[in-house]
RNA sequence: CGCGGAGUGGAGCAGCUCGGUAGCUCGUCGGGCUCAUAACCCGAAGGUCGUUGGUUCAAAUCCAGCCUCCGCAA
């Protein structure tokens, strides 16, 4: 089949790598411009990018397909092409209805929650904060609409009560490319079956910002381990020790006793437990120092010793 | 040239300002104690202090370049 490859991130790369190694003809990969990422603004590639250099596939970055130069170029170069269809996984950019319409059979879409729920940018992360026990990819139809189409195929998953965001992320990235392949295989068969979303059971999930960050001890034992968990390790949980900014990426819930402390005060400085609201605790495992590296929580009090009755801010 | 921090036995850190015996908390190995322990006691091994060059009688420490890692900002 004749393929066209949308996409940007991490999430979208075993996608891609999918349809390369099953023998579909991926005839060009469109993907987000460069941007300067990173200490020194350096020009960086994207994830997709890469791949598809590496597998000389014809990469085109427009600034936008919506209306100039770019998106003209990009409509002309697709007629061309004239695709079968159009794969979209974690692209970053909208598509005009005229795009939309153009494949021979449709443009399909990978998207990492069990729509309705969950759509936009950002469903691993929200799924976790939001204490979610399941979750899964979803095939459907692009339609006009942020991941409103209708859904064709679904895989789903339970998460694990310690996993973080980008545990899952990597878990449902491959899922998301086993479940494209069985989609396109659908396709070729003719025996999908578009089903409507119930836009009653949707909500959005967008994107993870940096000022959601900052940890409120005031909250259950369960949602701040959420928070921790839903935000690694990007853009990662932060807390204030002694002045200075601490990154917690993992932590588990703990059975130490609370007693009456105020929330954020350190109970055991040897395993870094800490009272939250609800006078139940949690222990860091996995933390980051400023200008230090990501460690283990045991590793990090060698070096820098805590105290009991430290309160976090 | 966006701003800043850091590279020291296996791990995490101190020492550098004011050059002169390599330190701390752990881990490892051996021994002891204990019903027991993330417990305690005794002993041991293990480091060309990221790299290259410079200054000096002498450099982990001062100077210059390079490599690598990280925080902020995007």
């Amino acid at each position: 089949m004749n393929i066209v490859f949308m996409g940007t991130p991490d999430f979208a790369v075993p996608c891609l790598q999918a349809l390369i190694d099953s023998g579909e003809n991926v005839q060009a990969v469109f993907t987000q411009p460069d941007k300067p990422k990173g200490r020194g603004y350096k020009l960086a590639p994207t994830p997709v990018k890469e791949l598809a250099v590496r597998h000389d596939i014809p990469v085109y970055q427009p600034s936008s397909l919506k209306k100039g130069e770019d998106a003209e170029n990009s409509f002309k170069l697709l007629k061309e092409l004239a695709p079968d269809l159009i794969v979209v996984v974690a692209y970053g950019k909208i598509l005009p209805k005229e795009i939309l319409d153009l494949p021979k059979y449709f443009c399909i879409n990978v998207h990492a929650s069990l729509l309705p729920k969950y759509r936009g940018a950002g469903p691993i992360q929200w799924s976790i904060l939001n204490g979610e026990k399941e979750t899964g990819v979803t095939t459907m139809l692009m339609a006009d609409g942020i991941d409103t189409g209708d859904m064709l195929l679904n895989s789903k998953t339970e998460i694990g009560v310690n996993e973080t965001a980008s545990e899952l992320h990597d878990r449902l990235s491959v899922m998301g490319a086993e479940l494209l392949i069985k989609t396109i295989q659908a396709v070729k068969d003719n025996t999908i079956d578009p089903v409507k979303q119930n836009d009653e059971l949707s909500c959005y999930a967008p994107m993870l910002t940096k000022d959601m960050c900052h940890i409120d001890f005031s909250k259950t034992a369960e949602e701040v381990h959420n928070k921790i968990r839903g935000l690694s390790a990007f853009p990662c949980a932060v807390t204030m020790l002694d002045g200075k900014r601490l990154k917690v990426y993992r932590s588990e819930l703990s059975e130490e006793n609370a007693g009456n402390m105020l929330p954020g005060t350190i109970v055991n400085a040897k395993n870094f437990t800490v009272v939250c609201g609800d006078k139940k605790c949690i222990r860091f495992t996995e933390v980051q120092a400023e200008g230090g590296k990501r460690m283990k929580t045991e590793d990090y009090l060698r070096g820098r010793p805590v105290s009991e009755g430290t309160v976090l801010q």
